[in-house]
DNA sequence: TGTACATCAGTGAACGCGCGTTCACTGATGTAC
DNA sequence: TGTACATCAGTGAACGCGCGTTCACTGATGTAC
């Protein structure tokens, strides 16, 4: 049994380029991120690629999207396997949150750039997706915020005073020493970070 | 009186270029930032850099440690103008943080993204000045952090905790809707945020 | 105070590289009849 | 169930671009005597 020679069609070349950014992502950083390094890891010509994005801000994009699907699904999962009450469920999510970070440390920095691609036309389609993906991954935090907020005034507050509690540690220690500044002896991990705020829920609070 | 042509020496190249490179990456992202244009906005040929970095992971990492520098001046001004209790004391300390890096927004992401420099060459001149640089911002923070640690137990938690509460802010809100998730309304201030943990004096605990 | 000369800091042409993109093409697939 | 044909998804050569780097050079500076 001889290999077979490659079928001229693919057969899912637009979720082979995906993967095979995320991959060349996170093994080299952004840059390392290019239409024809994406098209040889996928096994295809370097022509290829522009039958699936318009051009690598799209790919750039789609990759970004994918990254928050796999993002929300981390926190989903570490939700689940958590107690039920708010502090358990916060935590797990914070969790959830800092654990993507460090198993997708290039791809996670790269979600929070959205610079890069701002200025460029993204197809519809793209956008859209990369649009839903995000909104998705914040409601996700911003639930597991809610029991916690006070009832009327400042609102917004709590959520944001957590989301970039959580969303420094994650990117201060998403690598050991990897912060450009001098990090005092051993990290804390989070769970002892967490519990300094001392969040009271709002029935226990009443 | 026309204009002089320009002199053989340009007198200060080397400052040309950081000041160059700087103005660069603010205005078009890290990868905006190249030899070649940095040697032309300093207004010399596109060999002249070679005299003065060592490629261009020396010029990056001589605008970093810059952007350190100005770091610490801004945590420093800010310091210096606020009143001599700790809370406003640490509080100015994070006004600056944070005011830092919404002028330089592109710099300060791209000094904690040292992953660019980590395994390149760099002449010792530049990792020195790199290293003093980067710490002394940290020990202004560290500083500031110090009356509220907890005396025996986890001493590093509490300066771990502010570090990531004003870093994550910066970085999520550094720029209007620059974070890729939705947040909500509108963004409170960070001078609501920092009260919100509640911080107590060593002495004032006792 | 001059003068010879080494060294420093620029210039501009040239090189090879990887990149995104285009183009004519071709094999595979799907559909009308 | 066949057949003609339009469409889709690949190929591989070619292009121009900006990049870092090298090289022989030249003008300016500094120093020994």
């Amino acid at each position: 049994m001889t290999d077979q020679p490659r079928p001229h069609h693919h057969g899912n070349l637009r979720e082979a380029l995906i993967v095979a950014g995320l991959e060349l992502m996170e093994e080299g950083g952004p840059d390392a991120l290019t239409l024809r390094k994406c098209a040889k890891r996928a096994g295809v010509s370097h022509a290829a690629p522009a039958h699936h994005f318009n051009g690598l801000p799209s790919l750039k994009a789609a990759i970004v999207a994918r990254g928050y699907r796999m993002f929300a699904q981390t926190m989903r999962d570490y939700r689940a396997a958590a107690k039920s009450d708010p502090q358990a469920q916060l935590a797990a999510i914070c969790d959830g949150y800092i654990a993507f970070s460090r198993q997708h440390m290039a791809v996670f920095k790269f979600m929070f750039q959205p610079h890069d691609l701002a200025n460029e036309t993204l197809d519809k389609t793209t956008a859209t997706e990369l649009k839903h993906e995000s909104t998705a991954s914040y409601q996700i935090l911003q639930q597991a915020c809610a029991p916690f907020a006070p009832e009327k005034t400042d609102p917004a507050s709590m959520e944001i005073m957590i989301w970039s509690l959580v969303h420094g540690y994650a990117m201060l220690f998403c690598n050991p020493c990897e912060n450009g500044l001098s990090p005092p002896q051993t990290i804390p991990d989070f769970s002892q970070i967490l519990p300094k705020l001392k969040l009271k829920t709002n029935s226990a609070r009443k």
